[in-house]
DNA sequence: GTAAGCTGGTTGTATATACAACATTGGAGT
DNA sequence: ACTCCAATGTTGTATATACAACCAGCTTAC
């Protein structure tokens, strides 16, 4: 197959399918932060988690559930993830509901570290998408938690 | 947590990050995609290859990496299940490279069952986002395959 | 003509994601 | 006070994804 028939295939599936279209700008740029942020070894997610822990000071896992609009199982695995690099600190019964989550100390150096490297995907994302693109997710981003609050 | 302390901490998280923005976007429209296939047993992403496939006529491994820009691990593997369920047939030396991928009859009669289905997850999507928000996505889609193309 | 390298594919490992089934725990209602 | 239900979490299973290491075959350079 020739770059010719290439990239009008490309071009079909595209034109069919938004799935397809978001997908794959969900891979390009969430490679780009991963890729910033492998020198630490944290994944975008979970720094998504860390800063919103650092905010809220405490939170549960349904707490970031509800935040972040993950899957609950999603959420107690990354956050099992993390409790084992000691980032976080997870509290209550070990069983029971109702955890109480905190960053720990090292959790907070991590998150210092992570601040440089993440700005540096930020920009690069920005130079990408260009500021229209910028705009264009915010408002996605807008209308979609919209429609996912009102379930 | 109440709502409120909710509704700020993810404004605040979604105000920081891109990615966490497109990530979100991502599980909503690709569970869109996912759930109406579901009654057929077909991931969108599966769709999507099915799709350039019967495009293409045949294509290899590396034609499918190519064109839908996907990693050759994550297409090597979703091939082999699309085989296992015999959507499609591979052809070539077993190990070596150069493989013939089609879709059988099988295949066909999927994706003729998938059209329909798929098309009410597009039209699911395309009132969630709205005009606008579907014309942003196609914008961007055009920015990231541009970058894509000049590596 | 042979060695080095490129291309194509597979496999190991790890994370994110979704859905379903399950356990637990608190609280609500009677 | 007791029962039942809703909310919380965990775990099993499956897919998509990325990176790295590897193997096989073909081409290119010398």
């Amino acid at each position: 197959m020739n770059e010719q028939e290439a990239s009008k295939l490309a071009k079909v599936v595209a034109a069919e399918c938004l799935g397809y279209r978001v997908r794959l700008l969900n891979r390009v740029i969430t490679n780009i932060y991963d890729r910033a942020l492998q020198p630490i070894g944290l994944k975008a997610n979970q720094a998504n988690i860390l800063t919103m822990l650092s905010y809220a000071g405490q939170a549960s896992a349904a707490d970031i559930s509800r935040v972040l609009v993950m899957e609950k199982s999603t959420v107690s695995r990354t956050v099992d993830r993390m409790k084992k690099n000691s980032w976080i600190t997870v509290e209550g019964h070990g069983d029971g509901p109702s955890q109480t989550i905190t960053v720990t100390a090292q959790g907070r150096e991590l998150m210092a570290a992570a601040h440089a490297l993440w700005k540096k995907a930020q920009q690069q994302t920005t130079e990408l998408l260009g500021e229209e693109g910028v705009n264009a997710i915010l408002k996605l981003h807008e209308t979609v938690s919209a429609s996912k609050s009102k379930r």
